[in-house]
RNA sequence: GCCGAAGUGGCGGAAUUGGCAGACGCAAGGGACUUAAAAUCCCUCGGGAGCAAUCCCGUACCGGUUCGAGUCCGGUCUUCGGCACCA
């Protein structure tokens, strides 16, 4: 009788629907927690592709043995569902970008229910019902009241084109990714959240993750990208005015020949000379017109114009040009001091403007590149003869002594950009007085009005065009609402705890159940969102966690990034290369067994590998074996089998081990030597088919769950069955073949009994290799014998 | 450029702390069963020399440490991922 995937599959897919049988009660607390996440997907039009599930696949795995372990296990799916695919087939189409969101779950839910994850269906989340973004609301309103939100004007990407602003990634050759728009710099009122005054915390809560990949916690470093070094202030000549600059190399004041201010610093319209603000002016429209990614390519080719105003160097009183130049960002204090001798940026822009450069510490040479290492300070005054280590500490003491300037920690971490020209988001929950008042709305959520037009205007967001419910009064004064929603990473920098209380109608979650259920023991999902919403959320659940509504300082215990999923040649899978395969015409072909065994089979869940068609073919072979072993054959009776022994102790204790490391590739391996031992045999002891049956059930759930019914129990469920023992001592072998080198060369081989004596190794070795004496025996128990002979 | 990960047969990949390199699987070749095919089962399968026992070479490259290196150290090259004028 052959394995009939398709009727077994249907059928366990209902009865575990029906009987509820992965639903978790939350409260109860008899058994220890576990609490394992996937990162939620956008519910595209494409649906998923095989790429997908290998994250879901071991997260479900390691959820089905923590169950059969004795945990109760929070393994719960939603669908991070507002974004922008929705909002411009709304455009297109003038329907509501909710049918194509509903629409797009609809097939999402069946795709993965087809795979057979043992999701807690019931705790669903979207993120675009009220029921959800109200707390989302909720948490931007105590941000804003505990002075984290800021509403203010920053230089942001503005595409006429799509009548929005676009965050640096949407942007590729300065037009807009999609249509290809023109971008532009342009001075906007924004809502902007506070997360540099997260920087420290969430720099050190890194030291608090093991289980983090050292990559992740790399590049949350570098982003948040901590620097220690002094700002000093310049005096503008003949003027009361001044600027600071920031530097890492104080050290170096000396050996500054200019300064350089970023074309949007506001002393520059100030301090120019009207011989030079011709040049000026017309430098800075230009600089308008570029993207941050144009300015951002490093090259040598430094542009700049001359202010005609000069500053002094506090250190030594030397009158230094100021000039303006966009390699100088508006960040931090948009200024810097030139040291064209010990910096690569600015002795490319000396060189391009003929501007002097000065040797303050030895090395390098001068004439072909600027040296930025260290050595003996001279020209210096009082640095002279001090290394950079020494010189910086003595110069920030003496700044600091005179006032002059300050040591200084600065963060590469910029605010988060939190508003969007877009419909298909969180509204931000504010109103703008008449009076010039900015409130917040009392009653949340507040829901997206019904539209049919979504399309931006006039440099307005499309809720601008929702008229009725953009004028609001409020105790009798009139005001409006804000037209902008919030950024896609919103609603994810939170949802882990709301997965914990889903419905709660009067809190993001029940307190209890928070301080019960977090942290998430095990979040798995793309490398992709290293500084992006993994950021977020540690700043979300930080400030939170400060306000005593998180019970943890960091969210996610151990992360683990799946590798991407390649195609047959080693391409990236996507739509425009056509070459995408869908899951669900692999489990038409072979069920969804075989496919979770073989996306498991691949390889090492965190590296890269290339789809096989045809590989799959092993994992369909194991699958089918394991059907004619249990129902076929007729070899499972309760006798003894010797010869199955410690391989089955072996394997359990291997499985068992290979599972909770999310080692598949290896587990799998395992089972199938197990199997091939099985179908030599003509007796498979029945506490081994039931024990190794509940190995694979975690895997290949489907099977297993036929099995077990037709086999051993028909009544009691495989999900409900203690996780199998082994033995540890039948687990390891009783003897074992080691080699017997001589001078490092295999000369024969000798099985011994493991932990046997050393002498009777040794000398049964001897007589291997016919030798009576050596000039050194290495000897590693249980390993290797090597006689050294000069 | 900086940060991170990796480089092992025809292919995907195994290899506790340094201790038999190539587990498991795919493909390939040969055989059994079959009228035939599919399915299944058995054998071979890193390279070279040899009738053979056996010997030599082999984990990107060069060097080092060690009785012993895929594994540790120094250097080089390549690939992938992330960040990129942050003063």
């Amino acid at each position: 009788m052959d394995f009939n995937f398709k009727d077994i599959e249907a059928k366990w897919r209902e009865r575990w629907e029906r009987d509820e049988v992965y639903k978790t009660d939350m409260y109860d607390f008899s058994k220890p927690k576990f609490y394992a996440l996937d990162m939620i997907p956008y519910p595209s039009g494409q649906g998923l592709h095989v790429g997908h599930p290998i994250g879901y696949i071991s997260n479900d795995v390691v959820s089905r043995m923590k169950r059969m372990q004795g945990y109760n296990v929070l393994h719960p799916m939603g669908f991070d569902s507002f974004g922008l695919p929705a909002e411009q087939y709304a455009i297109n189409t003038g329907n509501h970008p909710g049918d194509f969101t509903d629409k797009n779950i609809a097939t999402f839910t069946n795709q993965l229910k087809k795979l057979g994850f043992s999701y807690d269906w019931s705790k669903e989340i979207k993120t675009h019902e009220p029921e959800f973004y109200r707390w989302t609301q909720w948490i931007f309103e105590q941000l804003y009241k505990d002075g984290y939100a800021e509403h203010k004007p920053k230089y942001v990407n503005w595409c006429e084109g799509l009548g929005t602003v676009l965050a640096n990634d949407e942007i590729v050759d300065g037009k807009s990714e999609r249509g290809g728009f023109p971008v532009e710099k342009r001075l906007m009122k924004q809502w902007t959240l506070n997360i540099p005054a997260y920087a420290e915390k969430l720099l050190s809560g890194l030291d608090e993750l093991p289980e983090w990949p050292n990559s992740t916690k790399e590049g949350q470093r570098n982003w948040i990208g901590k620097s220690v070094g002094a700002e000093v202030e310049f005096k503008v000549e003949n003027s009361d005015l001044s600027f600071r600059v920031f530097t890492t190399r104080a050290d170096t004041l000396f050996g500054a020949t200019y300064c350089v201010l970023c074309p949007e610093h506001e002393l520059v319209k100030r301090i120019t000379t009207p011989e030079q603000k011709a040049a000026v002016d017309d430098y800075i429209a230009a600089c308008a017109k570029k993207t941050d990614m144009e300015r951002s390519e490093l090259n040598d080719n430094k542009t700049g114009v001359f202010t005609g105003a000069y500053c002094i160097n506090p250190v030594n009183d030397e009158r230094l040009p100021i000039w303006i130049g966009d390699y100088v960002l508006m960040y931090g204090t948009g200024a810097v001091m030139a040291v064209p001798a010990h910096d690569t940026r600015d002795y490319f822009f000396a060189r391009a403007h003929n501007l002097p450069i000065k040797r303050v510490v030895e090395g390098g040479n001068l004439d072909e590149a600027a040296y930025v290492g260290d050595g003996v300070h001279v020209n210096s005054g009082i640095l002279d003869g001090l290394n950079v280590a020494d010189a910086k500490e003595k110069i920030i003491e003496w700044l600091e002594s005179r006032g002059l300037g300050n040591k200084k920690v600065n963060y590469k971490l910029r605010e988060w950009l939190f508003s969007r020209q877009r419909y298909w988001g969180e509204p931000i929950p504010v109103v703008y007085l008449e009076n010039g008042e900015t409130v917040l709305e009392e009653n949340l959520p507040l829901k997206l009005p019904e539209m049919t037009d979504y399309k931006a205007r006039n440099g307005e967001p499309p809720l601008n065009n929702a008229t009725e419910w953009k004028n609001v009064e409020m105790n009798g004064v009139k005001g409006e609402r804000e037209t902008s929603t919030m950024p896609g990473t919103a609603a994810t920098a939170w949802y882990y705890m709301r997965f914990i209380d889903p419905h709660n109608d009067t809190a993001l979650a029940d307190p209890e159940l928070l301080k019960h259920w977090m942290p998430v023991d095990l979040y798995i999902g793309g490398a992709e969102h290293t500084v992006g919403h993994l950021l977020y959320a540690r700043y979300w659940n930080q400030y939170l966690y400060d306000k005593g509504i998180s019970p943890v300082k960091e969210p996610f215990k151990k992360l683990v990034h799946p590798g991407m999923l390649l195609g047959e040649n080693g391409e990236k899978m996507s739509k425009s290369k056509g070459n995408v395969i869908n899951p669900d015409d692999v489990i038409d072909a072979v069920g969804a067994d075989t496919l979770r065994v073989y996306e498991m089979f691949m390889g090492p869940i965190t590296e890269a590998k290339p789809w096989n068609t045809q590989n799959i073919e092993g994992s369909k072979r194991f699958i089918n074996r394991v059907w004619s072993v249990y129902i076929n054959d007729d070899k499972i009776k309760d006798e003894p089998n010797k010869n199955l022994e410690k391989l089955y102790h072996k394997t359990v204790k291997k499985v068992t081990s290979d599972y909770e490391n999310l080692s598949f590739n290896t587990a799998i391996s395992q089972m199938m030597i197990f199997m091939n031992a099985v179908s030599k045999e003509s007796i498979f002891p029945f506490e081994y088919a039931k024990g190794f049956i509940k190995l694979l059930s975690p895997l290949a759930p489907f099977i297993s769950a036929e099995i077990w019914e037709r086999v051993f129990d028909d009544k009691n469920l495989i999900d409900y069955q203690p996780w199998p023992d082994f033995n540890p001592e039948l687990a390891r072998d009783d003897e074992v073949e080691i080699p017997v080198q001589v001078n490092s060369k295999i000369k024969a081989r000798i099985m011994i009994s493991i932990d046997e004596d050393k002498e009777s190794v040794l000398k049964r070795a001897r007589e291997a290799v016919e030798i009576s004496t050596a000039d050194k025996e290495i000897y590693i128990p249980n390993k290797i014998v090597n006689f050294i002979k000069k």
